[in-house]
Formats: structure tokens, C-alpha cells, sequence
DNA sequence: CATGAATGAGACTTCATTCAT
DNA sequence: CATGAATGAAGTCTCATTCAT
């Protein structure tokens, strides 16, 4: 269950009103009358629940933001090959890419008001937490994959985590802007294999470095 | 030279003041006042030169986009292997990767705030056509490297155009967001190489095609 | 006793809860959340007790006002001469002078809001038949004083009474707005004996009370 | 002439439309709407003026307090006696009472207001010490009078200055409240000269008592 | 009677845009 | 063309008061 059981029927709706608006509308165009119609209560009613307007924004973004972590360590610690894992990982990105375009798309606008005046506030760390620890456990991957054979012993996990973020992160931003035209079912396939099979360590893998005796 | 001729110097200094504030401080958060303080001229004066904030905004980006389409075109143009092209390519942007920081910061900008109202005007849309313009230059580079033999014959060559302009996009949104640390010289070389070396059909092609004979 | 029966102890506590707050931050800054939450109760419940804000703040200052004239009388009513009388009332005020100085900001604080809406309303009202009656009592102990020869009789019991008043008011103002330097005992005494020696009809005091040998 | 050259006819509008605003019905329930009615201008135009509602506030009272030390310094600084510029003091004074009326609501208004928030700011600061200056000046006069025989040599003069402050203040209070009745011009003549005579170490008295040969 | 979530009128303030000079 | 005072719509946030539980 998603729902935070903490977490009020009223609290819930209007953090949905909001996300719903600051995505349709983006932040400085969404008012909070706006976000307080959607949710069905009074205007004031919102100052119950979140501090100010800003406030309220960055909640429906860390909310986003929270909510996988727990879903893809679960895929990941399983017993599979690492390259099954990647495969995990990138297949669970590209289901869900209609959602991280929207939360990709808030946190863009995060980006462009709050982190202006305070690089340091609550969401802009939490933000760059997260975004380490999706960054440790791709290079947590690869390297078992090093060890194991599967990669080649000469690519550097760490770069390679950032590369493979690099590139969901591209195709995510440009499912925000539109641009490229809209991933068919082919294309996102060929992409991810073609990164599978060669990002890391220029893919030699199993096929050239033979048996390694794994299983 | 960049500059158009038929932009007078006061508009020029708009422009200029106008980067820099919306850089700085986002769109929204930008004043005409402070733009035209920053330009060393009148409020007023502004609107003889564009027509709202929401223009001189669009002008401003614009601006920043046409700027090095001509450059790169010469880079490419030239009778370089694909490889060799790549490379450049590659090398172009990583050497004004804090120049497209910037740039890119005012795109976000432009996408949270006007984006959002009019999907088509005119800066969505040249956006657009500036993006497709770049993936036609990838995907006929791409192309042309698997005519001469460069790269495998299976590789698509608008696939791996979108691939590439993914990665330089993500590790530019990551710079944007001051996420995975700042990119050290060796990083950067280590992504570009592994990015040239792979991405494209994976180097000789052949391996990915060999032995299947998997399962 | 100056606790009336009639009055649940719920209702004294919301009394004192707000004078402190009144007093502390002004009728206008202070919330009806904080007069809960510092008399330890609902918001809601101070509405089974007051019918506004306003009537809060009202009873408030009531109860202030009327605390004294009772003490005070029994002070005057005594066999004493009139210059003992008007030595005691000015004891009186002087050392309850911090006491003053609190509900002083208070009828201040009534006059800047009530005041201003409604010159008629219950408070106000009462507060001028109050002031009257303090000026009743010293115009009767002046008067008293005069006929019994302690006084010249040149000396007009009304404005005399308005001068005392307004010289224990001015100097309770100058102790709310801290000015002039706080009152040290010797300062108090002096301006007392001034007063007293003098204010009354212009010192034929000294007839009475012989050369002094002062010079 | 009472008006600063370099005061736009705009803001001195806007300061009298405050001033006038303020004094009906207090700083809290005036709104800069109707202050901006009054002054006959739109609403934002007065935040050209004025940073916020506080700050006209604080221009509002510290015009009214500047006005009068130059017109009374002169008064002052003659070849008079100083009984003679007692009265002059007290008769300047007495003559505004209307004026100060207004001016000391205003005042009320601060304490009320402002000076909860912060006692330091400018307009605190800047009221103290032209308490401090008007103190200054009667003790002079007094430290004067007692050199020149006109008191008894046992006044102290601070004490002397603050009292009669004391008394002016508390007059102003009281016309303030309209407490005490209206006062009539024989009630303040019989105030001043019962002040004069008297609270000035007693003093010798004789001039008063003369012929005067007036009537 | 107690509670506190809900209400909504209303306040201050900002700022893009206009226009008379 | 330049200027900058004037405009006024619009937005965020507060808080006294109500009322269902």
C-alpha cells in the first residue's frame, strides 16, 4: 500500500490536487485557489496542512520522490545476474516512464524557482540524497558485475552508474519536452539493449572472457 | 560573427542583462525593473524593443539556441570518419558543458513557465525543429559510419542518434542539478570514449550479432 | 477578594491568558490561538466564554480598571488630613506604577482599536465614569483641604484634581514609552513632594507646617 | 514654510490622506485601500512612495514629530525670562492642543504597534530622543531660572522638566481619551499659572502676584 | 461544554504594462 | 525613442468565527 497510513483523507487529497495542478500549470501558474477547487475545500483550509505555497510543493515532489526506492531494492537484491539486474532496473524505469515524466517535470520546476533562492532548503538535499543512492546502487551492480565476469575488469563503476543515470535521465527530460518524437515500444528496447550490451565495460561479458566458472 | 547586424546596441544590451538575470534567478523571479537596471536603461524603454517580458524571455533563449548550429555544422562537414565526427561532436559539448548549464537552466525555465501555457508557440516550436535538426545530424552521421563499415550494419541510426543526444542531455540536466559531483576531466574522457566506442553498434558489430546460442 | 464567584475557573484562566498576551504583543498581533494555547485550552471553548475577540479584550481591561477603586477608597476614607490623603493616593500610583504601566498599555492598546470604532461602547463608557470618579475623589480631598485652611483657598478643587491626574498619567505614559529615564526612588520622591507641596494652591503648606529652617 | 521642497505633491497627498486615515480609525483598521482613496490615487502607486504600510506609517508620525522643535527653539532662544519662556513653552503647547491631540493618537498608535515588534527601529529610536531634547531644553530654561533667582535654588531641573512634560503629556492623554470634560480656556489658564508659580521649587511667586496692571 | 478542522473575507504587496511628458 | 510614475489585477497568507462531533 502506497498510502501513508499517517497521513489524512484531506492531507492526501490536496496533495493530489496540487500535484495534478503544479503539472498541468507549473508552480508560479498554479494558485492556490486553483489547487484548493481541485481538492474540493476552502482556500484556507490548505494552511491547515502544508505551511505555505512552497511548502506544499515541495511536499508533493518528495512524495514522488520517496515512493520507488523501496520497490526497485526489492528487484535488486534478489539473486540475479547483474546484467538481469540492469535489465531490471532499466525495464522498471522505461514502464514507468509516463510517471517520471511527470515527477521529472515538477522536479524541473523545482529546479527553476525553490533552488533558486536556496540551494541548500529541505528538498534540494533530499534531492541530491536520493539521487546519490540510485547513483550507489548502479555502481554497486556494476562492480559485482566486474567481479563476476560478466563486465569487462577495466570500466569504472561509479562512471558507468552515472552514465547509465545520464542516459534515463536524457530520455526522461526529453519525454518532458516532447522532443524526439514518442518512444514506441521498439525503439525504448533497441536502447536499452544497445546500452545493456555496451555501456559497461564495453560488453565483452560472458561471450569473450569465457566460462569464469560462475555457476 | 554572432551578432546580427540589425540588432542595435541597446538591444543587445537587453538581451545580455536579460540572460543574466533569468539565469540567475530564474524567469519568474526576474523583475523588468532589474533586467532594465542591469541594461543601464529605462523601464520603459524595454517594450520598444519586445513586446512582454514573456518575448524578451523567448529572444533571450532563442538566442542562446542559434548560436552554435553553424559552428558544429562545420565541424562536421568536414571529411572526418564517423568516428572522428562523433568525437567532436562529443568534444563540442562536453567543452561548453558550463555554457550549456546555463542554457539549459533558461530551457528548464522556459519549460516551467511558458511551455506550459502554449505548447506551440513560437519558442516550443523551434525548440522543436532546433531538436530535430540535431538528431538528423547524429542519425546521418551514424548512418554514414555503417555505410563505410565503421559501424555494425544493424545498428539504427536514428536510435542511437536519440541515444546519444540522451546521454549528452542527461549528464548536462545532471550538471544543471549539480548531482553526481562536478565532472572531472578524466570522467568526462572516460564517458565520451565509452560512449563512442559502444553506443553506435557497438564497436565491429559483429560480437553482439555472434552467438545467440544462448538459450 | 478580588476573584469574583460568578466566574468558572475556566473563564479566569482565558482572563489571565490574554492579558499577558495583550499586554505582550498588542490586540491587533495577538491570535485567539495563542489565548488558547497559553490559557491551555481550545480555541473553540473561549467562545463559550467571550462572545469576540473584542469582548475578550474588553473584559480584560474591565477587570483591570476596577480593581482599585475599592482599595483606594478605604485608603481615603480615613481621618486623615488632606494632605496625608493626596500622599497616600500618590503612594498609591507610585508603587503600583509598574502595574500601571501594563494596563496603561492596555487602555492604550483599547483606545488605538475600540476606541476608534465605537466611543460609546461599554468600555469606553465605563472608562470615562471611572476617570470621573477618580477625579470626584481628589476633588473632594482638595476642597476638604481648603476649607479646613490646609489649602489656599484660591485654589480650584477641579482643576486641581485634573492637574494631579494628569501628572500621574503623564508619568505612567513616559514609563509605558520608556522615556525619560527610569523612575529611581529618589526621583519618584521628589516629583511627590513637589507635587504635593506645591500643586494644591500654591504652598500655603508652609503656614502650617512652619519656617522649615531650610534656608 | 512648513513644507519640504523635496516632497513630491503626490506624497505629501498620500501622507495626508495616511495621516488623516491613521487618526479616524488607527493603524490596524486602516486599510492602504482607503488611505489610497482618500488620497485620490491607486493603490499601488502609494508603494512608490512608501515601502509598506508600516513605513507610511513611520513618515506619517515622524513628520508630525519634526515640525514644531524649530518653531519652538526660536521661541525659546530670546532674551526672555525664564518664567517668561515657561509660559511661552506651555502656551505653545496649549495653543496645539488640538494638534497634538491628533499627533499624540498617532503616537499611541506606534506604541501599540510598531513598538511591540521592535523597540529599536528608527521611529522609536527617533521619538526617544526628541523626548530627550525637549527634556533637555526645560531643564535648561530651569537650570536658568534657578541662576537667575527666578526659583529656589533647591529645584532640580531634570526633575522640574520631566514634571512639567509629565503634565503636558497627561493633559494630551486625557484630551486624547476626552477625559476630564473639554478644557476651557479658564481651566488651562488656571493649569499653566498653578505649573508656572509653583512646580518649579516654589519659587518666589511675587512676579505673578504684581499689579500686572492689565485688567 | 470541549474540540479543532473548516471557512472565507480581506489584507498587504508585487509587478508587467501603459502613457503622458 | 526615452523615461518612470501610475495603474490595478492578481496572489499569498492570516485569522476570527462557526459547527459537527
Amino acid at each position: 500500500m502506497a498510502q501513508k497510513p499517517d497521513m489524512s483523507e484531506r492531507r492526501r487529497a490536496i496533495l493530489a490536487a496540487a500535484q495534478s495542478a503544479f503539472d498541468a500549470a507549473g508552480y508560479a501558474a498554479t494558485t492556490i485557489d486553483e489547487v484548493a477547487a481541485k481538492a474540493g475545500i476552502s482556500k484556507g483550509s490548505i494552511y491547515n496542512y502544508f505551511q505555505s505555497k512552497h511548502d506544499l510543493f515541495e511536499q508533493v515532489v518528495s512524495d514522488g520522490l520517496a515512493e520507488d526506492e523501496a520497490d526497485i531494492d526489492q528487484l535488486i537484491e534478489g539473486p540475479l545476474s547483474a546484467t538481469e539486474k540492469l535489465t531490471q532496473y532499466l525495464d522498471y524505469w522505461f514502464e514507468r516512464m509516463e510517471r517520471y515524466q511527470r515527477l521529472g517535470g515538477l522536479i524541473l520546476e523545482f529546479w527553476s524557482t525553490a533552488a533558486h533562492e536556496r540551494a541548500d532548503g529541505g528538498l534540494a538535499t533530499s534531492f541530491h540524497q536520493m539521487y546519490d543512492r540510485w547513483l550507489e546502487r548502479l555502481s554497486r551492480i556494476v562492480a559485482a558485475g566486474i567481479e563476476a565476469g560478466e563486465f569487462g575488469p577495466d570500466a569504472d563503476p561509479r562512471v558507468a552508474g552515472k552514465l547509465i543515470m545520464a542516459v534515463v535521465d536524457g530520455i526522461t527530460v526529453q519525454a518532458i519536452f516532447g522532443i524526439g518524437g514518442s518512444f514506441d515500444e521498439r525503439s525504448l528496447s533497441a536502447l536499452k539493449s544497445g546500452m545493456l550490451t555496451s555501456l559497461v565495460g564495453r560488453g565483452r561479458g560472458r561471450d569473450r572472457q569465457e566460462p569464469r566458472a560462475k555457476e
